[in-house]
DNA sequence: TTGAAAGCGCTAACAA
DNA sequence: TTGTTAGCGCTTTCAA
């Protein structure tokens, strides 16, 4: 199982073709300036040899790696449950391909993981990274500008400074969710919010307080973006204002299990009490009972962008961000509210 | 935002401690044979430095890369729904950081992606590979094979071969679960099975059949591994056989869309029909409505443990399998029957 | 125990 | 247009 034959070099393949090294470099690289029949000898052997460049020995000269780290800040479990994560990876995953950048997946499971990612990004393994889930108060993004990683974030990381983001328009989604309930008449809106240790989270209560400016405190509970969660939270929101005829979820799992509890308590959904997620989270929102009205947020979308705007910037080699306009800076993509069922 | 300042490099470290480089790749390399003060001279200079090897010069003597890449087979977007890849993939993750090596994420949309993944491993970016979710027919196994990378498969693939894998007893599970069902006094048992493109739900149908061998073939409906797919066969089952009393589901996603089929038909579980999933997914095996007795597999278990077999292979160097006992061998992991509310 | 020197496989000036 | 040559930063004999 081990390899043992010894891969073909560039020296083998420029014997084979009787040519130079540089002359087979220039082929292998798709650099112009090598005439027809002689590429197409070079071509040959390095067809016959199965040769294939080494990447090691190519990255000690350019300096470049075509491979970008992504970090998936997420010590809670919650990365198993929430579809969230392994849609927004698709999306990177999509276009660093399409780019033939390769992904360099790094898990941090707790604190002691961060030194091991701040080694390996400043160890120049990669060109960039691209960091998801990111909670507040974490150490990383310290770590990853002392290592001087070009970086882009996905979702507004808790501090300012030049950091380069993508992320929803949290709080305007939320507001349209709140302000499509009191369209329908509710006044008495509760929200289930999400972690509240991610900006995502706090940007939705954010704009559930901008449209609900005087609402009874009662009727916002800490959810954590999971349905069990959601769950608990239902039950404390029931319990503390039986009288609530509307919930905004922080997300569409929470909402999910929002809508159990309401169902296990009697309450007819969208009647009694209207429901909007947020995500849109297919297929879960389409197949709870009633099917979820909810703020669609483009998942897969923020990823290809977080890796699109990464590789525009590493493409601007050796320019200086000034002469380009200040580099790559933040997006915020819009959100939609998708009417079903549930209000 | 892009890197500009170089990277100390081996010959600042030696020149700041008053050493030679290869002092200096001594103490780095942590290899005995360099007296203490020297070796703390160069510790300090390292430090000062803020000294980072750069592992593509490393690469290229040492022929090691200290990365792993992971082939995720799936072109369905089944990945995004279902947590056992994420599962499988953070017990790869763990048991890698936990041998300093890199996980390199290989995502292959469609066909035509294979043909960058075999290109990528035969480039000798990675030690070895990881493939999870392999799909009958698919060419991958082929292609990895001629790119001669050590490779551990998760489940049984669809051909003989020496290849090492790693599965569960997915035949066993099935007919454990079975048994329990037949074990309830029930008699017309049917199976919903998982996508059969892929062994393991082969194998669970196969297990089906070890205890129902005379089972009418309209008892089984083959299903997709989705909870979409679990209430479409449950439908079927219904519109077939109104008279079933038990349901074997291949994974506990289709078995939670069968529950909620059943309740919208007026079916009580267990008492009518019971039900039985596979996987112990958690927390979705415990929240069904009524909680899920089902066959548990050790997922992160799973991946681990391919991690393993990997790196033991990997850290044979030069050594030929013959002399060490042919290398490692395929694992198959029991599974255990788990009782709760549905049967 | 330490250092000098060769060379891993490649790219990129520079020359021809 | 092609070839020659000098490294990229590191490990690893081999000598001292």
């Amino acid at each position: 199982m081990n390899e043992t034959v010894p891969r073909p070099t560039l020296e083998a393949v420029a014997a084979r073709a009787g040519v130079s090294r540089a002359t087979v470099s220039r082929v292998v690289n798709g650099s112009d300036g090598v005439r027809e029949p002689l590429a197409e000898r070079v071509r040959q052997a390095v067809e016959e040899l199965g040769y294939v460049p080494n990447q090691a020995a190519r990255s000690l000269v350019t300096k470049r790696h075509d491979a970008v780290a992504v970090v998936v800040a997420e010590p809670e479990t919650r990365v198993f449950a929430d579809p969230f994560f392994a849609r927004q990876l698709r999306g990177i995953s999509k276009e660093l391909t399409a780019h033939d950048n390769q992904l360099v997946l790094l898990l941090t499971e707790d604190r002691d993981d961060h030194a091991r990612v701040g080694r390996y990004l400043a160890g120049g393994h990669v060109d960039g990274a691209l960091v998801i889930s990111l909670h507040i108060d974490d150490p990383l993004p310290g770590l990853i500008q002392r290592a001087g990683v070009p970086t882009v974030f996905g979702g507004r990381p808790d501090f300012n400074g030049g950091v380069v983001y993508v992320d929803s328009d949290n709080r305007g989604g939320a507001r349209d969710a709140v302000r499509h309930l009191l369209g329908l008449g509710r006044s008495r809106v509760a929200h289930i919010t999400g972690a509240l240790d991610q900006t995502s989270a706090v940007d939705r209560l954010d704009g559930f307080r901008d449209v609900m400016t005087d609402a009874d405190p009662r009727l916002v509970v800490e959810g954590d973006f999971t349905p069990a969660g959601g769950e608990r939270a239902m039950r404390e929101l029931l319990d503390r204002r039986p009288d609530l005829d509307a919930v905004f979820a922080g997300n569409d799992l929470m909402a999910a299990g929002a809508l159990r509890v309401l169902r296990e308590r009697g309450r007819r959904v969208p009647d009694d009490v209207a429901v909007v997620g947020f995500d849109d989270m297919l297929p879960i929102a389409e197949q709870t009972e009633p099917p979820l009205t909810t703020v669609r947020q483009d998942i897969e979308g923020m990823g290809r962008l977080m890796a699109r705007l990464l590789l525009r910037d590493l493409d601007r080699t050796g320019v200086p961000d000034e002469a380009v306009g200040g580099g790559p800076s933040s997006v915020v993509l819009p959100t939609t509210l998708i009417h079903r069922a549930s209000a």
